[in-house]
Order: C-alpha cells, then sequence, then structure tokens
DNA sequence: TTTCGCCGGTAAACCGCTTAACTGAGGCGT
DNA sequence: ACGCCTCAGTTAAGCGGTTTACCGGCGAAA
C-alpha cells in the first residue's frame, strides 16, 4: 500500500503538505494540490487510519456498548445499531459494538486501550454505574437513554410520557375505559433502575390518572412466553379490561398469542396495543398489531450525532426526546357494547405501586 | 494514561523489557517481570492498541462485511454478529460492523484503511464479487457462507443439505406424503445468487425426489406478507398439500398467519415447518412453530476463529457445516386422513425448475 | 584457563501520520 | 529602499508501541 511519502515524493513535495491537504489544515496552492491529487489518483492513495489516529490522538472509532447480557439483543437494538453505524459512517467514523456487562467494569478496561474517541451508551440505567467510568476515563459520551437526573449529559430519548398519552388517547378515542398496562418487571434486580420501564410506568400512571381511568399494571418480562402468562393472568383478574397496553415488544407477542389461548378475540374481546415496538415484529402477529413504532433509526442516529457533535467540538446537540409515532394495525377496535355491572360505575379491582 | 515508557522507568528497566513481557515474545527473568507487574499495577496501565497496531501492523480489528442494503439486519443476523463480537473479543480482537453493499465498491474503501486485520463475510453469493476484492487487498477473511466454486476458501455455512433431509424425515415419518417447499425467490435480481436459498432449493428438490415426493415450490420473499401472499397462493394452487416448509423466517410467520386467515387450521389441516429460524421469533404464532433452528450462534463463532487462526498463522479450521436442528413447536402434526382422489394417485399438480 | 554459546536485557530504528516551529519569497506601506 | 507581514511549504519532533541488532556475563565444553 503507498504510503504518504510515496505520494510526496512523487507529487515533489513534502509530506506535511499532503498531509495538510489531505485534513484541510492549511492552505495549498492550486498548482500543487493538483500535482499531488494527480500522485495520490495514480498511486491509489489511501491513509493510513491507525497512523493517523496514533499521530492524531483521535482515531475516528466510536463505540457503543450495550449490555448484552442484561437485554436481549432484538429487533429494535439492531435498529439502533444499525443506524448509528450508518450514521458514523457518515461523518467518517466507525462504529464497534462493546457488548459488556452493564457495572462498567469491562467498559473501563477497554476504554484504557485507547481505541475509541468516543461511546455511544446504550439500555441507560437511572444511576448508570457506566457513567462515572466514562468521566472518569475522560471519554466523551452520548446516552440513547437517561439518567435520573437530568444533568448536562448529553443525550436523546424516547419521548415516554408523550408516547403513553398517545397511545392511552387512542384507545380512550375509540372508546375503552378500561385499559390495563403490561409492563416491565421491575421486581426483577437486573431492571429495577432500567429507564424506559420506569419512566414507562410513571407515566402510565399520570396519564391513566389524568383520563379518569383505573390503574391496572402487570409486570412482566421481555418474552413472548412471559407475555403469555400476564396476559392470561390480567384476564382472570380483571376481566373488565377492554384493551391492554404492552411496553415489550416480545411481550407485546406473547400477550396476543396468551389471548387467544385464551379465548380471547383480537381484537373483538380485548385491543392490544403495543408501545415500543418495530413494524417487522408488528407484523408477525394476525392481525397486525396496533403499536407505537420505537423511534430506533431516529435515536441511533441523533445519539450518534450527538456524541460526534462533542467530538468535533462543534456546537452540542440539545437532549431530545423523540415519541413513538402510532403505527396502526388491526389490534385496536371499539370496544363491545357491554351490559354496565350493576352497582359499580367503576370495577373494584384497582392496583397502584406502593 | 500512563505509557510503556512510565512503566518502564518505575521498574528500572527499558521499554523493550516492558514490551517483551506484555507479549511473552521473550523470556524475562521472573524478578524482573515482577518488578514490571507491580510497576503496571501501579500505574493502572493498559497498553495502547493504536500504537500497537502501528508498529505491529495488526490492529486487532476484524470487520464483520454485511450487505444491510440487500438483506434485512434480522434476529437471525443478530445472533450471527454478537456470537461473533464475542468470538472476537474472546481472543482480544474487536470486531466492527461494516454495513457495505455486496458489490465491493465500498469495501475496497474500506479495506484500503487499513484499519482491519480481516474480514468476516456475510450473506455470500454463489459468485461473490466482494472476494475478489479482499484477495486483492492481500486481506485474510472467512467466509459464513459459500461460494460456487469450493476452492480453499476458510469457510462455515450451513448444511443446508442435512437440514432440508432431516425436516422431510420429520413431516414425512409424521405421516405426510403432499408437501411444498415456500422458498426464496431466486427471480428476484439481488437474490439470484444468493446461496442459502439456492442451495436450500436444491436440496429439497433432491430430497423429495429421494422420498418419491412430488416438488412443489412457491418463491417468496422473506417478509411476513410475502408469506402470507404465498401460502394462500399455495393451498389455492395446491389444496392436496398437507405440509408445507417454509424457508425463510418472516416468511414462514406470515404464512401460518396466511393459512389461518383462509381458513386453515395450524396444524389440523396443514402442518408448517420453518427451515430456518430463531426460537423466539417461532413463539411468535400460535401455535408455536415447529423449526429448524439457525445455527447463528456456532457460525458466528465458529467464522470469526477460522479468521482468527488465519491471522493468528494457527493451524486453519477445516470447512464446517453445521445443520440447523429441529426444534418442535406445534405446528406440525400428523395429516388428517382424506379420502383420496379418485383417479390420481398423485396429483397433477407438479412444477419443476426450467 | 580459554572459548563459545546462551540468556536476560538494552539501544535505537522504525510504523505512517500530525503538527508546531521555522524558512524564504513576495507584496505593501512609508 | 527598508522593514514587516502574509502565505505556501519544509523540517523535524513526536504519538506509544514493536522488533532487530547488539552487549555483557556466566556456565559448560574443551
Amino acid at each position: 500500500m503507498a504510503t504518504m511519502r510515496d505520494v510526496a515524493e512523487r507529487a515533489g513535495v513534502s509530506i506535511a503538505t499532503v498531509s495538510f491537504l489531505l485534513n484541510d489544515t492549511k492552505p495549498v496552492t492550486a498548482a500543487t494540490r493538483a500535482r499531488i491529487e494527480q500522485a495520490m489518483a495514480e498511486l491509489g492513495y489511501r491513509r493510513n487510519v491507525v497512523a493517523r489516529a496514533l499521530a492524531s490522538r483521535r482515531t475516528h472509532i466510536i463505540a457503543m456498548a450495550y449490555p448484552a447480557l442484561e437485554h436481549r439483543f432484538g429487533m429494535s437494538t439492531a435498529e439502533f445499531f444499525t443506524s448509528a453505524a450508518e450514521a458514523a459512517r457518515k461523518e467518517d467514523y466507525h462504529l464497534v459494538l462493546w457488548p459488556v456487562g452493564n457495572d462498567g467494569v469491562e467498559l473501563r478496561e477497554l476504554l484504557g486501550q485507547g481505541l475509541v474517541d468516543g461511546v455511544v451508551l446504550m439500555e441507560v440505567q437511572l444511576d448508570d454505574p457506566r457513567i462515572d467510568v466514562l468521566q472518569e476515563a475522560g471519554t466523551p459520551f452520548a446516552l440513547i437513554g437517561r439518567t435520573d437526573e437530568l444533568d448536562g449529559l448529553p443525550h436523546v430519548d424516547i419521548d415516554f410520557d408523550a408516547t403513553v398519552e398517545d397511545a392511552v388517547r387512542y384507545v380512550y378515542e375509540k372508546g375503552h375505559r378500561e385499559l390495563a398496562l403490561i409492563s416491565g418487571d421491575l421486581s426483577d434486580p437486573r431492571f429495577h433502575s432500567y429507564g424506559p420501564w420506569v419512566r414507562t410506568e410513571d407515566a402510565y400512571r399520570r396519564v391513566a390518572a389524568a383520563y379518569g381511568l383505573p390503574v391496572v399494571v402487570v409486570p412482566c418480562l421481555d418474552t413472548t412466553q412471559a407475555g403469555k402468562v400476564a396476559a392470561e393472568r390480567l384476564v382472570a383478574d380483571h376481566p373488565e379490561t377492554t384493551a391492554i397496553l404492552v411496553l415489550n415488544e416480545y411481550a407485546a407477542l406473547g400477550a396476543v398469542a396468551g389471548l387467544k389461548r385464551a379465548g380471547h378475540d383480537v381484537p373483538g374481546d380485548i385491543s392490544v396495543l403495543s408501545l415500543l415496538m418495530v413494524p417487522e415484529t408488528a407484523a408477525m402477529t394476525d392481525p397486525e398489531l396496533t403499536m407505537m413504532r420505537t423511534p430506533g433509526p431516529e435515536l441511533g442516529q441523533l445519539g450518534t450525532e450527538a456524541l460526534l457533535r462533542e467530538l468535533e467540538g462543534a456546537e452540542p446537540l440539545p437532549p431530545q426526546l423523540v415519541p413513538a409515532k402510532l403505527n396502526p394495525g388491526a389490534t385496536v377496535a371499539a370496544p363491545r357494547a357491554r351490559r354496565p355491572k350493576a352497582g359499580a360505575d367503576r370495577p373494584a379491582a384497582r392496583k397502584a405501586r406502593p
């Protein structure tokens, strides 16, 4: 492979000049520029990114830290990752995936190697130890997600409030008054501080209260199996329910299956709306799931952009909250007209978090 | 961050000695080793991978080239990628994802940068231009997939013959005699040379012939929608069919949905078996799909291993073909006893590729 | 005792590029 | 005509390691 020295010799200039031209860091006359460019073309020169990285202390590589042990790498994650990779490449950066634990120890190890200029943090917890690690190491980073304190950390995230509000309004306007949420399982120690679950549940409680709706929340992990069980339990415990919102992607699929298995027609008997999902997954059920589409492509891109801005010393990207948008399918319909139960305009069933 | 020079000074040795110890490339007495190791511990030293890369001409980074435009990055791909990333990290390598076109031009560009030591190629075509690019660049690589000619290229792949044979035997032994395959759509120019589809279809034709079965093959892209349509068409054209094998993951989901929509009970009227799938996806249908599980984790790991062997100059890993293993679900049952049609012990319907 | 080879260790030349400091040739005001 | 500034280029010192050539000392062989 041709080196910069070769190019410089061939063009009859010093290698510094070549470097200046390549990086556009110092003016070069049209004549020399032409000579250098020709030399590069003739030699098929391509600058060595490793040498560049060493000399400039910028590798132009960023990492996405993904806690693969704690969180499944599913379709949504794939969207985040690929869109981030593309955004990075557009700015002449490489993206590597770091499947590291969310306690930060592996992350610290990797940061020490000096391979990356910055890190995009996925699956952020409300109090995330990885952030301390990054700050200690002095490595720039951006969050896809948010911590507890809305300190000035650069981040982008789903707008859970808007998403939940839109979702509730949608089913409300269809006529539903007996809703329930199949949420994340915050009692699982791995997730008790997992932002999306906490925020969605909080938002739901708020919105439900605002709409004067009962608050029925069933915890559930993000697996099809868990979704089935949760749905079956839900309709058993709260037979008055006419519409279910499901937070998790795979749980939503399971919920539909579970309802059908239990003999309920969807959406005839019960409507289902999935809160965070990608279209490919939604298309998997029959009928196709009505869902709020996870803004994975946007967030992957915005998160990367936020990080790159930092790295380039540009105007920082203000934190952005992107709502999941409604993607109508066929699992939400008007509730079947029911005879109101005598003596109770609102069912007794009502759960509240302690 | 502490550098090697710092460590050497503190330990009272030359930096070369530190390097030798670190790389285990020259013997070091126990005493000096101890001193150096203590110095490293005290300083929290971590060797800079970029400097190392430049000096040693080995970056310890490998890329997975994935034609993201042509192929969707789905659950199976995610499995390949994450298992490859883990295998790489185990050997102290980093894995980057390169979503490049499958024509090789972007790949050439990236290779020129000298960022990676080697490449794992995904979604290999029977005649894949990227291979020429890699060979020209002199970059070591391994294939997950195979080209047409079984030249000595290091590769791992799905054992389509065994997979199809196992699948057919399974439904055959359940009593089915009227099978059909919902295959890939080889008429689509993007896929006419796509290994898995070509090989599966070939294998199916062979196996079906060996079992004396009619050969019914319906082309279909890998989307839920296409799967629905294909299944509906299939049962319309070939009502005698009692069992369907579906090559593609999402198409399989669609097929089940399509059959149900058309009023067929699965598996009561028709059995469905998916040929390449991950369990998460299979759990999404109701009843749960019977499927052959894509050996994604194994292949991702083996492919990476094959590449790393090359890079380390170790005994090359012999090409491996891994079959997808049967993962029983609930969509394959014995065929319902039917009155044989008068005057035809075998239906006329039979398609063959030109 | 001399010599040879081995062994732990050192010095220094890179690896290919970036960048701060410097040079030298105009152009310009006075 | 002189000094001064500007501007395109050059020189050379790193960046933090790897690796080759070399060196002194010591034990074993002669």
